[in-house]
DNA sequence: AACTCGGGGCA
DNA sequence: TGCCCAGAGTT
């Protein structure tokens, strides 16, 4: 594993990299970026932007979710994945937002977390982005990036390399950090294509150095 | 821990 | 046309 001072090092360079790291999801308040973020699992920010530009013409408040059927909420984000429980997901959060909590977006990650749809990543996307409260987001990006690197062990759960990189980064940095991560991985430390030949983090990288050698000896192989 | 839900984007 | 993308919930 990586000590803390390398850690921070690596962070320094993923934000030279991508010094506009920023949340991609469109929204202008809580509520809205609570719909996108649900949205957005399992699927790209940008189709998940696609869809709310209308969305958030249409619907405005919880009570103009509920107000529609079912089909119809599901026939406006037909073009995600998974439509159909995302929709039964907005309609049954809605409620509970109006029921329990004055129909206002709770700005507790483990209040956030009792809502269907929202899971810890979820969750800690909201808290932090609308509300500014320190939090890391592990999504897949946070984990592939964080295990090759080595910022935390390969074996690690999910909660495992949240739990260890809150211990390893400052608390004000934790925000900043999830974006660059994120960043760093959809556009460098690519899942099938990495592009370790020209990483300014190879020389610490592990899995790199690893990759590296496996490239050689099926080139090797090949002759 | 493994499986399921799913359409869009790209080769 | 078939693989890749990328979380929550369930068993």
């Amino acid at each position: 594993m990586l000590t803390k001072q390398q850690i921070r090092y690596c962070l320094d360079k993923m934000g030279e990299m991508f010094p506009d790291a920023h949340c991609e999801l469109v929204h202008k308040n809580p509520f809205e970026l609570l719909i996108a973020v649900v949205l957005s699992a399992q699927c790209t920010d940008a189709l998940v932007n696609k869809v709310t530009k209308h969305l958030f013409e249409k619907y405005k408040t919880p009570e103009d979710y509920l107000a529609v059927p079912l089909e119809e909420l599901q026939q406006d984000i037909r073009s995600i994945g998974l439509y159909r429980n995302k929709a039964k997901n907005i309609q049954k959060l809605c409620a509970i937002l109006l029921e329990n909590y004055n129909g206002e977006v709770p700005n507790d990650r483990d209040e956030l977390m009792k809502l269907p749809g929202v899971g810890r990543k979820t969750a800690n996307v909201v808290v932090s982005v609308a509300f500014g409260v320190p939090a890391i987001a592990v999504d897949t990006h946070v984990e592939r990036v964080s295990k090759r690197l080595g910022f935390c062990r390969w074996k690690d759960s999910v909660l495992e390399v949240e739990e260890t990189l809150m211990r390893k980064i400052p608390k004000e940095e934790w925000s900043i950090t999830h974006h660059r991560m994120i960043f760093f991985g959809r556009y460098h430390c690519k899942a099938q294509a990495p592009q370790c030949d020209r990483c300014p983090l190879f020389d610490l990288c592990r899995e790199g150095k690893k990759r590296m050698r496996q490239r050689g000896e099926s080139r090797a192989r090949a002759k």
